[in-house]
DNA sequence: CTTGACTCTGGACCTAAGTCCAGAGTTTAC
DNA sequence: GTAAACTCTGGACTTAGGTCCAGAGTCAAG
């Protein structure tokens, strides 16, 4: 095997974790640029690209998007340093304290739900039921045609 | 106009504010029974079909999905209340805790990032930069073939 | 030079919860 | 009885981030 020129879609995907159609879809994203072909065809990575799905990954896990990864990508590859990752960062904590407190008000409901043992989305019995629309009976069956 | 027999289905979706499409789609994931039809073949809908679409919307809120809410309203169907609500409600929250586990795990890296001033995925100049992988350097553009 | 492993393309498919559409039929008010 | 408004069907489309496939072509070892 010579790997001198560079890594071969398989290893490349295989170093990095991801399969082969990711890094295709990646390429088409613009996340990768399109790497070299060997005279047949077959595209031929530079060694750091593992390196950059890695980067791709991380930015993945603190909840970027990959068209919002696209563009923290493009703005790092100007000649000056930008505050687009300080800006993009500070947004995705904002939506981040959303989702928390959106999450918290879910858990308080279900921790209520809990607490006084409801039974029923539609006919609960219980004692003060936190539930909204409690009254609903529902008919046993289909409205039959 | 005649509602004794039941609302149509624009009354309906306009009253529980949802469309009518959403309305035939609940009907065939089964969350809501088949109407009655009228001769023509218009579907005719029983008037707390309002306020079982509430109850759906309200179980959605606390982050049900259909599935779940189509099952929960099949137990809550049967004769004798059973404790899979309960059951279901506590398996989600354990769900939701995790959740926000995770999202504060993402926020504490973000706040970091922030924090460190960090400017780039991939080049980033911060002093102890918190990113993995800051070191990889992108070549200026798309490898050319 | 054969053979097996690998890669190529582009399009279809997946989940979840809907939304939109065309073309036909129904209902209702006047 | 006509016209406007409504509803019917079922299939395609949406978002996000991939995954899978068939059929053809390429690469590398022996």
């Amino acid at each position: 095997m010579n790997n001198e020129g560079g890594l071969r879609t398989g290893e490349v995907a295989e170093q990095a974790g991801v399969n082969i159609q990711t890094l295709r879809y990646y390429e088409r994203r613009g996340l990768i640029a399109e790497p070299a072909r060997s005279p047949g065809g077959h595209r031929t990575y530079p060694a750091d690209t593992v390196t950059l799905l890695a980067v791709i990954k991380a930015a993945q896990k603190l909840g970027f998007t990959l068209d919002e990864v696209a563009e923290l990508l493009a703005t790092g590859r100007r000649r000056h340093p930008t505050r687009d990752l300080q800006h993009r960062a500070a947004a995705k904590l904002t939506e981040v304290d959303q989702k928390i407190a959106h999450l918290h008000t879910i858990r308080q409901a279900l921790t209520q739900l809990i607490a006084a043992r409801c039974d029923s989305l539609t006919n609960c019995t219980c004692a003060d039921c936190p539930m909204p629309f409690a009254g609903l009976a529902q008919p046993e069956g289909p409205t039959p045609q």
